[in-house]
DNA sequence: CTGTTAGCGCTTTCAC
DNA sequence: GTGAAAGCGCTAACAG
């Protein structure tokens, strides 16, 4: 492997000149640089990062950490996130908490071995709080994805959940339900609760009374177990129609329904948060509250590389996004 | 930020023996293995991987690139990558090409400097060939991923491309078809061809005339072109049905068509190479070859392990697995 | 404009 | 069992 005293050498010169020309710093004769830039190129030299993070205490390397890689939301939003770090100069490594606090503990362990410049945090819950107290701990820098954490005052880009959540409610009124439940994610998390006050608050704007049988919270990772939807199918009065708290969440409950001859919507109305990525473009079938994943990436990023450069001020920023209500043919007037 | 001297001189030892407490190497007494342990707790010791890494000369990084990081062929794939990664003990540096060349050597530059320990690589396409030559030149051990790339002799994790696509259109010709068009990737990936190959084999080996008119090259990330189709549609004897060479293209295809008022399968059938993911199972609608890309990613991340920890022999191995024929409801028998 | 020195945090080698 | 010295490749600080 070359190094710049290999090149030194080459040329005549010192370490520190070839060093000045490789980063442009302090003044160099034209003559120098271009005997240097020369040898440089004769030799192939590639310099080496590893060295250049040890003295700069820096490693130009940022975390994406998100909770679950074959979420459509989540892809887009490490898009949104990758597109923005490579704009900016910074490489990315890669997360994925899958919903699980401890493997959210080991990639907190790793991105504190590994000295990254700062993380961008998708969080899995409030229980993340110690992950994020060891972050401020080490001093490194991050922006909350998503999921607020009470306890945490950080930079955080996340979504109208509890707005949302209201307008898609609204809307299967208008349709006519008055029997809507709601499966929703788990209360530890910030977007799951705002959903349900998101739902609550619709329910009251329309006079319709708020029925705790018709709530059940799972996880966001998705519904395997059918007890939840028979539950509340044999109640005395069922819904007509769902709120699925995110759109895994809405997948389950499609195959649940499939499974046991309902259709939707002609049985069942539903609707969810978060679109399906291409598969809304394939076959335009479920009604979402839609979040500019892409952007919360994007946005994330430069947040977060404004906060480790020094050009973000003291106080923790927060991006709200809107959610966009896409009104497609899953959601349908109620049947008697 | 606490190093090894520091809790050497806490725990009156040298740095050595703190070293060697952390890597378990060599003998040590019991007494100051528990003294350092209990140091290196309280000060809240995190190794510097940035450290180790300069004088091990290996990082313990590994770089995965993939073409697409939206398509939910790669998202799986990385999804069995990163899970194996971390099986293995190796952090992920995550790149996408978007099929740009351009961008996917902007990635190898940073892959070089990077000195990540190897590389998993979905070529963009045969003109990878020089990227690929460039980490041979520095030794960096890489696995290709999806396609080959005619000149590189390497480890490598494909699909049988040319059996898939002929059970595929084999399928059709069942159903009644003798008018089959085929959308194709660009003809620079191995992928193109060899399902190019399939296709045309299905037919002669079903006595079917092939018609030159019938094929289109494009490229894998969709289809925005309407032109295409419509050259196709208005063929003296235009087509029944369609292959599409990735799920992408039949995305772009549906929607095009849609556009025209055309409905899959009643006006026209299609089918298509690389199963959709989740949406797949919400809606089974799509027709396809479906390959196993959580074990591209976990296979291809254990023989890249392998290499690099010099159990691999000499001989580049490779992997080929079967495509999975999902017949659903986009094809069914031509119309007339 | 260019060079020398020291040191980033760790591990390898060789002594004791 | 443990320690001292040297060095991985680079850059900041200072000197000239």
């Amino acid at each position: 492997m070359v190094t710049i005293y290999d090149i030194a050498k080459e040329a005549n010169v010192s370490a520190m000149t070839v060093s000045r020309v490789i980063n442009n710093k302090g003044r160099i004769s034209e003559a120098t640089r271009i005997k240097v830039r020369k040898v440089m190129e004769e030799l192939g030299y590639v310099p080496n990062t590893v060295a250049r993070s040890l003295v700069l205490q820096q490693t130009h390397m940022l975390s994406l950490l998100i909770a679950d890689i074959t979420n459509p939301f989540y892809t887009t939003l490490a898009r949104g996130a990758e597109d923005a770090a490579k704009r900016l100069g910074y490489k990315l490594l890669f997360g994925n908490s899958d919903e699980s606090m401890a493997k959210e503990k080991d990639y907190v362990d790793m991105i504190l071995s590994t000295r990254v410049d700062g993380v961008l945090f998708a969080p899995t819950g409030d229980t993340s709080l110690e992950h994020l107290r060891l972050l401020e701990k080490r001093g490194i820098p991050f922006v909350l994805l998503d999921r607020e954490v009470p306890g945490i005052k950080s930079d955080i880009v996340q979504g109208d959940s509890k707005e949302g959540a209201r307008k898609l409610i609204d809307h299967l009124i208008d349709l006519g339900h008055t029997r809507i439940a709601l499966i929703n994610g788990s209360s530890d998390t910030s977007t799951a609760r705002y959903r349900y006050l998101g739902y609550r608050e619709a329910l009251k704007l329309r006079d319709l009374p708020f029925d705790e049988a018709l709530v059940q919270e799972v996880t966001y990772r998705g519904l395997e177990d059918e007890a939840v939807l028979s539950t509340l199918l044999t109640l005395p009065n069922p819904p007509t129609a769902i709120f699925a708290a995110n759109n895994l969440l809405a997948l389950g409950i499609i195959k649940i329904l499939r499974g046991i001859g309902l259709s939707v919507p002609e049985d069942i109305s539903l609707v969810c948060y978060d679109d399906l990525g291409f598969a809304s473009e394939m076959n335009p079938f479920l009604t979402v509250a839609a979040q500019p994943a892409y952007q919360f990436g994007s946005m994330g990023m430069q947040l977060l590389v404004e906060r480790i450069q020094g050009n973000a001020g003291t106080n923790p920023r927060t991006l709200i996004f809107p959610s966009d209500i896409r009104v497609r043919s899953s959601s349908a007037p109620p049947v008697r």
